[in-house]
DNA sequence: AATAGTTCTTTAGTAAGGCTTAATGGTCCC
DNA sequence: GGGACCATTAAGCCTTACTAAAGAACTATT
């Protein structure tokens, strides 16, 4: 196959018309360029300049190859500028995916936001526990995981992955309107050793940990009734007076149930850590620095609104 | 400017799917892959392939380069072909000159042969004579000369250029057909002492050599009378009994002038030599030798007929 | 007509790039 | 957990490609 870099020498010839000015063009010396010019024509068997007098003439073969040549060295640009597009973030794909929770509340915002901002990135977001979502991180199968971990910032594990902590996610106390501790600002937990629990089985095992735990440094163990699969599910129940419930901010959302009231625990908060990973490969992406910045924006706009 | 030799690499690696199954087919170590695909990687700063379990998978920068890679590799061979063409003499130009008999004579049997072999050749053919069709051929401005020249075959000058000698055109004696002499097979110039001749302005000094010394070895020093510009004005002033003249074969064509007869001359001939010429440059195109051919047919045949 | 000045080519030398071999680090599968 | 496979890295060697300098061909000038 031709070689690319040759037809650019040859052009240089044809275009400034001699061996020289090609070579001041191109920032060689004349003898480099001729011989080039001098191996395109044993590659390709065609004779390319000819002598003229002082200087040389283009034969037709050269004058065919510059033709082109000009739109091979065309193409090549186009794949660079498209590169260049590429990298700015101004094009490409982003798939992010997202525990349930965060899916509803944190994540929506930033993705707006993002869009904004690169409005040709190609965004997809898909719902996954965080278990799932390194799985599929690690795969390919998407750029950018929203995931809960056990771990806050400052220890975050090292699996060949980079995270970003976005967000320490609190528990409340999601307790029925009546409840007698339902008119405090904060609930100790202790208050609620006898009540009834609900526990979520979607979470994971980590989340259920740390309620567990809260419970047992208020001095009780709690007794779980109903299990319930999602979070809003949680809030029926608690609503209907089944039990009380430790959910997180993020999944309380904006607007809580109407039969329910979720209180900050008194004292120690339990929370679970809320991250952004992604690989190593891509995370100096543009697009990927863009939407880790926007979640976390948007992940310090929701600790703000819901101190 | 991006290395196309790397776009070809990485679309090898992106085709098949692995470092390995590219470097096989490019005939590389994986090594060698591997390390294309790095100094694309630093090239661009943007990042090609990720590992993924034990193989690798491109980004989407690679996707892209890759559709980009495809259509620069198309336009290479597009070029390699277009020239592949040219060099079989498919396409491209050739610019004839001819002096002006061989013009009007000699030529154009030759093209209409050429172009039935070379439909897609696009022929240029300008009248001039010998000087300065050869300044026209070093120029470049033409690509191959039909002229006449004093020597012979076997002793082409080294003048730069290249020969191939096509005819000896013989002298005829041009007589009013009321002549004496018209009634002979051949002439012997020595009766054609006393005449008057016609001399040609436009040839080339050696032709009007060529029949001086003729009439010298015939024992005499021909007497000009007129001078007429071209062969066919020389067959006129002799048709109105203004004297004789030697007028090579190829001038008087198929059809002579009704008021003349053109007869051998006796004894030696004088001849003028016909050649073909070119830059040694593009000598070796199929072109020019096809060309060079069918002028060669062309002579031989017209030698023949007029024997 | 001879010489100086251009322009391209050639040759030799050097620096850089690219390929191979060999070794290393992971990943998958048995 | 051991073995096979894949990709990368490092080191060495060879090819390639450039520069520099000399040479050849032509033009222009004196």
């Amino acid at each position: 196959m031709i070689d690319v870099r040759r037809l650019k020498v040859l052009k240089a010839v044809v275009d400034t018309g001699s061996v020289a000015a090609a070579a001041t063009a191109l920032n060689f010396t004349p003898s480099a360029v001729s011989q080039h010019v001098k191996a395109l024509e044993r590659e390709t068997g065609c004779l390319m300049l000819e002598r003229a007098g002082r200087g040389v003439r283009p034969t037709d073969a050269a004058l065919l190859l510059c033709e082109h040549a000009s739109r091979v060295l065309a193409t090549v640009q186009e794949a660079e500028e498209a590169l260049a597009a590429l990298r700015s973030g101004q094009i490409g794909q982003l798939r992010l995916a997202a525990f349930p929770t965060a899916g509803s509340s944190l994540v929506p915002g930033a993705l707006a936001a993002f869009q904004l901002v690169h409005p040709k990135v190609h965004l997809g977001l898909t719902v996954h526990e965080p278990e799932e979502a390194v799985i599929k991180l690690r795969s390919g199968a998407i750029d950018l995981a929203i995931t809960v971990e056990p771990y806050g910032p400052g220890s975050a594990p090292d699996d060949g992955l980079l995270r970003w902590h976005l967000l320490a996610d609190p528990f409340r106390v999601v307790l029925p309107r009546k409840h007698p501790m339902a008119g405090r600002r904060s609930v100790d937990l202790a208050t609620l050793a006898g009540d009834r629990w609900i526990r979520v089985s979607s979470s994971p095992d980590y989340c259920q940990q740390a309620v567990d735990d809260a419970c047992v440094r208020a001095g009780f163990q709690p007794t779980y009734g109903l299990e319930a699969d999602e979070y809003p599910t949680v809030e029926g129940f608690v609503a209907a007076g089944l039990g009380v419930a430790l959910v997180p901010q993020l999944a309380l959302g904006i607007s809580v149930h109407i039969g329910v009231v979720a209180r900050h625990v008194k004292g120690d908060q339990p929370v679970r850590q809320v991250w952004a990973a992604t690989r190593p490969a891509i995370a100096g992406q543009p697009a990927v620095r863009a939407m880790v910045e926007f979640l976390r924006q948007a992940a310090a706009d929701f600790a703000a609104e819901s101190g």
